[in-house]
DNA sequence: CGCTATCTTGACTTTATTCAAGGCTTGTGG
DNA sequence: CCACAAGCCTTGAATAAAGTCAAGATAGCG
């Protein structure tokens, strides 16, 4: 039933839906697997654009450095994400690691043959960037106008919802968030996505567990005890 | 040189740059006309997509209403970018007009049946869509780390940058901000774009008068008096 | 001319940050 | 195996920033 393109591990419902068998087997050809471990460093601020990669395995994230010389993080990726794309103007953010990371890498030129000859490959990326725009712009009414609590809580639902599908490209999807799962971040991490610091983030975790809304149990991972109440926190104003 | 769509008003660099004349012709019977009053809501959060419009003048705003009953505006639109999509689920955010507004739109059986035999058109929606999502991600970085003073002052920059190049379609490319423009949004909807209060807005618009960056001559109009002072207000993280 | 909207200003409160110290892990070398 | 160091995380107290509440000022509009 979900066909998985062996080559590059894109799984049906996330590329491989809306092309044809053959159309699956040219884009297995372009594709250039790589591995990638914590920490490394995909794209930097500046660098030509790279044509196109498409996320596996792991988490990724993509910042920017501010004026004020501290990381913002504007977005992360995980499996079945797409870095780059045909038009890309020399990058604006690094895309960095958080976890040990899978990818398929398609060479420019191949990749912009490939779009011109398939278009429901055009198609679909034109998809999943509207995707990225709609999360983007979520992110943004959560960044700009909830509390610190809201963002926290807020971002262990979101969290827990990805890493339960991690592995599923029907992304967004899931009803119900994992009961447990390790954060890929840091505190200090979690802090630059959120716009926190990090001594707050830390204190807002404190106040959740205390709460009997999460468990701490150590590390980075979080037990979900109350959904209901993570999700009520994350729309809370104050 | 610049060859504009007589029918539909998009300019040669916005859409039609990479459009043929005859495609432009049949891209021009596809749409349909129409006209905004400020306040005019095109679209309104849950409504079936439209298929797609293009904004030729005015300014737009994309916002949705929080948990807390507070509007959250998520981005602007101004003449050349794009309403909606072939795939666009149903509307997270109303768009409204923030001006009178003159639009193209397109129905979407058309649209559709336009964007299958004209590839270029699709490839335009997508880097149209790439750049809708590097904007949001700036905005982004704006408003989860800087301060009040920063988020007004970097407004400010951005409008007067994108009003002085309203008719032209290469946006985000005037290197000289406008000297002197009207706002089209109210205190308001400035605090519910930057994420602030009414009132913290009115009280940094005044500061930066008081440091002689801008002037306030009545109304919403502003004047840059020393947009270098601007810029580096909007870099400021305290 | 007065009404209503919107905008500005002031005093006070709440929230998150900053600065500072201490605790918990993890990994390394004795 | 234990001691120690380094990094990450938590907690507390003081500070700064923006929000809230409240009162006036200004500007449009009938």
């Amino acid at each position: 039933m979900a066909r998985t393109c062996s080559d590059c591990g894109v799984r049906d419902s996330a590329l491989c839906g809306t092309l044809s068998d053959e159309e699956l087997v040219g884009l297995a050809k372009l594709g250039v697997q790589r591995r990638l471990v914590r920490g490394d460093v995909l794209v930097r601020a500046g660098d030509p654009p790279l044509a196109c990669a498409n996320v596996q395995a792991g988490v990724m994230k993509i910042a920017s450095v501010t004026a004020a010389g501290d990381e913002a993080i504007v977005g992360l990726l995980y499996s079945g994400d797409f870095i780059g794309g045909p038009f890309a103007a020399p990058a604006e953010h690094d895309v960095t690691a958080l976890t040990d990371v899978e990818l398929c890498m398609f060479p420019r030129a191949a990749f912009e043959a490939s779009l011109a000859d398939h278009q429901r490959m055009e198609r679909l990326l034109l998809e999943r960037t509207m995707i990225e725009l709609a999360r983007a712009r979520r992110w943004l009414v959560r960044i700009g106008r909830a509390s610190a609590r809201a963002r926290v809580a807020g971002f262990l639902g979101d969290m827990g919802r990805r890493l339960a599908v991690v592995n599923d490209c029907r992304r967004d999807a899931a009803a119900v968030p994992a009961a447990s799962f390790e954060l890929p971040l840091s505190r200090s991490e979690i802090g630059d996505l959120l716009g926190l610091t990090i001594e707050t983030v830390s204190r807002q975790l404190t106040l959740l567990r205390a709460a009997g809304v999460i468990d701490l149990p150590g590390g980075r991972m979080i037990v979900v005890r109350d959904a209901a109440a993570l999700a009520a926190a994350a729309d809370e104003t104050v």
